[in-house]
DNA sequence: GAACATAGTTGACACTATCAACTATGTTCA
DNA sequence: TGAACATAGTTGATAGTGTCAACTATGTTC
């Protein structure tokens, strides 16, 4: 186990995260999937939101973020306003509902991210972001 | 960007991993899957290889480890042979082919981690994969 | 030899990722 | 001003990933 590669140790871990999100966010009843909720908690942080600052928020294809939209709207989870600005786009806040799921995702996030770190004290974890930030190459 | 938690930081560095990977071995010219190439590297490193044996090893569904096994089948990389002490199951091999392509992968396994890790030094190298492997916890 | 367990296969389905084509709108500049 | 180009968003297509359930064939237990 210890013989691990690089390769193999990001697999193994990327595995045991999404199942552990995705497991969280079971538990606290959510219907949504990872994208549709990190497309739902970018609406939150970013200040003001379009399919596109969307799309390069997450690093993710624009076509991918528009049926993420397209199912959070259907829930009512977020509400879509003609720009202003620019009548191409649109721009995405969040609704009563969808703060309220927000709130439980962040109970979810909690809970996997306790799971997963729960043999690491606080300056690995600090150790472990730091290093994981420099290891991220800009794609796109 | 250095506000990132622990699931944004997973998600990119997930996705700059599987990007590099998929980028290298494209550039080797191989037309196999992730899931197919790391099948077939299990087939090297464990002494003998069933479906099962692969799923265990890979933590994967073992449906998914039989298509994976008959895309290198039907591409030759594999071979198969019953098992003499259980018939249920079947031995899988590399043939020479399938060796040949192993070390292309590794090419492009290298290339991707000199990639991801191009700004760290081997200390912060070592700590990564440590604190990672204290981070995967047993699914399956 | 009946009952149960295991190995592998197949079908079905949801999610992720990517690319290309398309529309509608915005911008530039001769 | 209007032609040429750029950008925002949508839609369709396709490949890959992950999971579950049903099924066949073989092995094990008692």
């Amino acid at each position: 186990m210890s013989a691990l590669s690089l390769s193999d140790t990001l697999h193994r871990l990327m595995h045991c995260y999404t199942y552990l999100l995705r497991e969280g966010v079971r538990r606290q009843g959510i219907a949504l999937s990872i994208t549709q909720i990190r497309t739902l908690k970018s609406i939150r942080s970013l200040p003001s939101s379009t399919t596109q600052i969307i799309a390069d928020h997450l690093k993710r294809d624009k076509a991918q973020i528009t049926r993420a939209l397209n199912a959070l709207l259907n829930e009512k989870l977020i509400d879509k306003t003609i720009n202003p600005q620019d009548q191409r786009s649109a721009l995405l806040t969040l609704t009563e509902a969808g703060q309220q799921i927000i709130s439980q995702l962040e109970t979810a996030e909690a809970w996997a991210a306790d799971m997963l770190t729960q043999d690491l004290d606080d300056e690995q974890l600090a150790l472990f972001l730091d290093i994981s930030k420099q290891m991220l190459i800009p794609i796109r």
